[in-house]
RNA sequence: CGGGGUGUAGCGCAGUCCGGUUAGCGCACCUGCUUUGGGAGCAGGGGGUCCCAGGUUCGAAUCCUGGUACCCCGACCA
């Protein structure tokens, strides 16, 4: 029995193997019929849905609106901005007809050949084309403007290679799409983007981020600049978590969106674009996970409480639910989302590594000895500290455990990225370290050249330059030439 | 697209080299009894186009030919 969750503790052998496993195991996810792709389960999805819920709300509060888009985008929309297209040709899913009929020569269905569209749809791999060839028509004067758009929905790119969560053929995400009357709010917009991305990360999902911006190589097909946030999972490779794109007027000129400016000249419209995906579940597993399974922060936990009973027989029950039934009310009338696992078709013992496996991040067992003491045995996943503590007034102490979790967690993920970040100075000292893992601080003289350099004979890639931290001025570790301040290197995702 | 690997019950696998009883094991599932403070025990039971097609043979999961799917490592990847 125990056995098959040893597959677990293979992490030394193939984290992704491991990683794999775990999302399976878990019951987060699965592989489907269809390559590349994925079946978010019931549980996953439940997080996903707790991801949505606090991003959709800090969205609101920053004052933008929900929309939807069509999942198709005509072939030509999306070749009118010439890098946006270079961007994600190679990866596109392409609808060409519309209409199957019964093969004449046996069983089964064929494409009717005479179902062949004019003009081929692109199912998104983005949506900035079918956006602005909208947003055209909602615009033409400055007080059209700011147009605050966000959609959730799922996007198809045809990778060569995918990972679960990480980089599937289709994904679920929301992107905003914004359009401003100065380059200056448009600016702002996009800081003010990654900054809520930032804190999302940090504060929901206790996960360390490094905020920053794009090299030329790295930034997004069509935008001026990308803004990232990175973080680093446990294997000492970089993820790249989220971004917010200033897109310029570049799309605006493909699209040919002009608005009339307070002194009555035409003008292009500035834009943004950001976005998050359930790349987030990805990195959430792999920041925190060990191997007893997932470990989720409390705020982003779809059940926060479970309390497995332990009985002998049907009135050693009825009496624990009598003690635990009010616990319940009052946690669930504190806002904590508590799970009563009095199922008698499962042993005590399987629901602990069940729930362990799955993450909730504090159990409660309760028993025949606990009602004659008045005691509850405590566990928070994070640490696997158990504790026989009193009953009494016990929901305080949970609300309290559920906060400590998550600044435990935190600081569990903050400690080890600052383990496993290096400060080097020359190139041979960067080829060793970037061996171990991690993230690498170093100078680099601002060129694409030197970074293709980089990348070509270590993997290593920028993963930003940061908007914080240490801005000394040095010497490219590689040439020698003047750099402005240290960038982090990593190998990523 | 290159290199490697794997397709046998819902899942994980053995059997294939060297063809030969009724294709087997673990988990899961069903029934019953005993259990329940860290993945329960015993007994019984159900479940298979052995990836597909063709070939060799008295006989193919096993050998041959072709196809196909998936996985891993690369290449690729806001």
């Amino acid at each position: 029995m125990a056995k098959e969750l040893k597959n677990l503790t293979k992490r030394s052998e193939s984290y992704s193997a491991w990683y794999n496993e775990l999302v399976v195991k878990a019951d987060l996810a699965e592989q489907s019929a269809v390559r590349g792709c994925m079946v978010i389960k019931p549980y996953g999805y439940a997080i996903w849905e707790k991801m949505q819920s606090v991003l959709d709300s800090m969205f609101k509060a920053t004052g933008h609106q929900n929309a939807y888009f069509p999942l198709l985008i005509p072939k030509s929309f999306l070749c009118r901005e010439a890098e946006h297209v270079e961007g994600f040709a190679k990866e596109c899913a392409v609808v060409t007809h519309y209409r199957l009929k019964n093969d004449p020569d046996g069983n089964g269905v064929v494409v009717d050949p005479e179902a062949r569209l004019e003009e081929e749809l692109i199912v998104r791999p983005t949506s900035e084309t079918i956006i602005w060839n909208t947003y055209k028509n909602w615009i033409n004067s400055y007080r059209d403007l700011p147009i605050l758009c966000n959609q959730w929905a799922n996007v198809m790119r045809w990778e060569m290679r995918t990972r679960m969560f990480l980089r599937t053929a289709e994904f679920l995400w929301q992107e905003g799409h914004t359009a401003h009357a100065t380059r200056e709010e448009a600016e702002e917009e996009v800081v003010k983007m990654i900054n809520v991305y930032g804190d999302f990360a940090e504060n929901y999902m206790a996960m360390p981020v490094v905020k920053g911006v794009k090299s030329a190589n790295e930034r997004f097909a069509g935008a001026l600049d990308t803004y990232t946030i990175e973080a680093l999972m446990q294997d000492g490779k970089a993820l790249q978590s989220g971004t917010s794109h200033f897109l310029g007027q570049n799309f605006a000129k493909a699209f040919d969106v002009k608005f009339i400016n307070r002194n009555n000249e035409l003008e292009y419209v500035w834009a943004t674009s950001w976005g998050v995906s359930t790349r987030l579940m990805g990195a959430l597993i792999m920041t925190h996970s060990d191997d007893n399974g997932l470990v989720l922060p409390p705020k982003l936990a779809p059940i926060q409480v479970v309390i497995v009973p332990i009985y002998k027989n049907d009135e050693q029950l009825s009496l624990i639910s009598e003690k635990v039934n009010p616990i319940v009310d009052e946690l669930r009338h504190r806002g904590i989302s508590v799970k009563y696992d009095d199922a008698d078709n499962k042993r005590p013992g399987f629901k602990f590594a069940d729930y362990e496996l799955k993450g909730v991040p504090v159990r409660l067992a309760i028993g025949a000895r606990d009602l004659e003491n008045g005691t509850v045995e405590v566990m928070r996943r994070d640490t696997l500290e158990k504790e026989t503590i009193s009953i009494e007034s016990i929901e305080d102490k949970i609300e309290k455990l559920l906060e400590d979790i998550q600044a435990n967690i935190f600081k569990k993920a903050y400690d080890y990225r600052a383990e496993h970040t290096t400060t080097v100075d020359t190139y041979e000292e960067f080829k060793e370290k970037i061996e171990e893992g991690g993230f690498i601080l170093a100078h680099w003289d601002g060129t694409v050249e030197t970074e293709e350099k980089i990348k070509e004979e270590t993997k290593a890639t920028i993963r930003c330059i940061p908007l914080e931290g240490d801005t000394t001025p040095g010497v490219c570790m590689v040439t020698g030439k003047p750099s402005a301040r240290r960038v982090i290197f990593a190998r990523a995702y």
